[in-house]
Order: C-alpha cells, then structure tokens, then sequence
DNA sequence: CTACTTTCTCAAGTGAACTTGAGGTCAAGA
DNA sequence: TCTTGACCTCAAGTTCACTTGAGAAAGTAG
C-alpha cells in the first residue's frame, strides 16, 4: 500500500485498480504505445495521473466499437508526456464524436431498411442496398471480420 | 454454367456468386450450422433458395456489429430444412430491431454523455458511468474483446 | 476417354486483443 | 536475513471468423 511517493506517479498496480483493467492488458497498452509509461531505475512502469484518463479513454472507444488502431491515430492528438489540456482532450472529443454519429447513422439506416427489407423478399436479390453497398468492396485478406464484446448487448437480454 | 437442374437447388458457387460471400465462408458457415445444406450423392453441398436469405441475413447482422453467435440464435427460430415463411422472418426481424435498437441506444446515451464527459475532468474518476458501468462485470477469460471491420468508419472517413 | 473445373475434407495459418505461465528482480516488513 | 508481494520480460496460448493449401473425388465439355 505504502507507494513510493514520487511526484505522485502511480505504479501499475494502482493504475489498474484504477481503471479496472487487468495488469497485463495495460502493459500490453504500453508495448503497443497507447500510453506510454516512464521508468523507475529500477525498470518498473510509473504512469503520470493523465493515464488513467487515456485508458479511460481507450475503455470508452472501445465500448463505441473502436479498434486500438483507430484509436491509438486520436490519442497521438494528444502529448504523450505532458498532462493535456482541457483543449487537448475537447480537439479529440470532436473527431471522436463524430466518428460516432457517422457510426449511429449508419446502424440508423440499417434499421430503418430493414422493416422495409426483411419479410418482403428484397433481401435475397444482389441489388438490395442493405448487404452489398459500397462496405463490402476491398473485405480481403485473412483474419476476423468482426467480434464484438458481449457486455454489449447484454443490456438488451 | 450449367447447373443440375435437380429442383432448383443452388450449388455453392452459386450461392457465393449471389451473396457476394466467398466459397469459404459459406462452407464454414455451414460446419457451424448457421445453414445447413443438403448433400448430393456424391457429397457436395447443395442449397435451397431461402438459404440465400439466410446468408444475406448473416451479412447484414455482421455489419451491425452482431458475433456469428448471437446470429445463430436468432436463426435458430426459422425452420432449418423448410423454406422459411414471411412471418418466420418477420418474427426474427422483431426480435433483431429490439436489439438494434438496443445498440443504438446505448451508443446515443454514451455520445451524449461524453459531451459532459470528455474534457470535464470525470473520465479519471471511478464513478463515472460512461467507462465502469455493469457491462464490465463478468468480463473475464481470454481471447480478443472487439474488433470491427475497418469499412464500417470509412464512411466517416 | 481425357481434360478441366468445381467441389470436397482436413489441417494449419491469420489478425486482433489480450491472458497465462515460467523464471527472475526489487523493495519493504517481520 | 529472510520472506513476501508487486513488478519485470519473453514466449506461447486463446477466441473469433475466417482463409489458405494439399491432396482427392465429382461432374461437364469436347
């Protein structure tokens, strides 16, 4: 419990507590430099009060349905050093936020096609707009197309 | 081109072909139970014409962020050997736009939240609803937590 | 019948986002 | 001094939704 009180720094295990996330995914967060932890001498990560805020962040946008790439592209808005301002954090709210009405907008239009779409027949022609728009061109490659976390829908159960 | 004209049945080329899907994805779908096709004599895949909706449906649910699991769920309510009627679907449309509008729900509560949120000092704060509500209860285990198909921001792009 | 395309199975690979485990270090308390 | 607990690294494992590849069989066209 008794930290080692410098310049209130706060060790992993402190950040985790924190935040809620396990100590092992923050330390994959810090390889992958979505925060970026200093080092005592002695080679443990101490985090800066403002991480905590960054991986709330992270926690946040990806709840949203955001990939740690994306995200890890708004956070280098912000100085990975210094504490950001106030002004830091409201320049990356408003790209954010707007990835994010682009996001409910389209799940808006999907549904809105779908009472007209499913049960009429249109579904299993190549022309209806709701499952061959624009989205599908250049899906290649291996790998997963898409998982989304379960906690998600579980307020729908 | 020429197909067994053996009562309408749709080879799996075919039905790639038509869904855009490649042959693949069909075949794993099918290993799933997410279709499931007839046989020839010889062995190979055959599918009825509503297994083309089936698979559209699929489509369409992955782009609004469902996992194959939760499809089958629903898909489990349509009959799997006979062609599925109008209310079959519309009875799986219902229960799908509930939960639509589920998702859409709570990403509008979130973006409005994060106004007052982001820049206001609480996303450090354990008790801020946005980032510590019940959905992170249970989440444990291995694996990826979420990943989303790159075309579905494009639009924002 | 031969050539060719399409399909089959089964095993292994892929990418994302982590977790788990082995083996080791560091600092504080009994 | 010894032990305990939190931390470290690095390699390998996990899930999902597939793809890729090898080797074989089925069906069709000439």
């Amino acid at each position: 419990m008794a930290t080692i009180r410098t310049q209130g720094l706060l060790t992993i295990g402190e950040v985790a507590s924190r935040t809620g996330l396990a100590v092992s995914a923050i330390r994959y967060y810090d390889d992958e430099g979505l925060v970026s932890a200093r080092r005592t001498p002695g080679g443990k990560r101490m985090f800066i009060r403002s991480d905590i805020r960054r991986l709330s962040f992270i926690l946040i946008a990806q709840q949203m349905g955001f990939s740690l790439e994306e995200i890890r592209a708004q956070l280098k808005q912000l100085p990975l050093e210094r504490t950001p301002t106030k002004r830091d954090w409201e320049k990356i709210s408003r790209g954010f936020r707007a990835r994010l009405d682009a996001r409910i907008g389209m799940l808006e239009r999907l549904r809105d096609r779908l009472d007209g779409c499913i049960g009429c027949g249109c579904l299993s022609l190549d022309a209806c707009k709701l499952y061959n728009p624009d989205d599908r061109a250049g899906r290649t490659g291996t790998g997963p197309r898409l998982v989304v976390q379960k906690s998600i829908e579980s307020s729908a159960e």
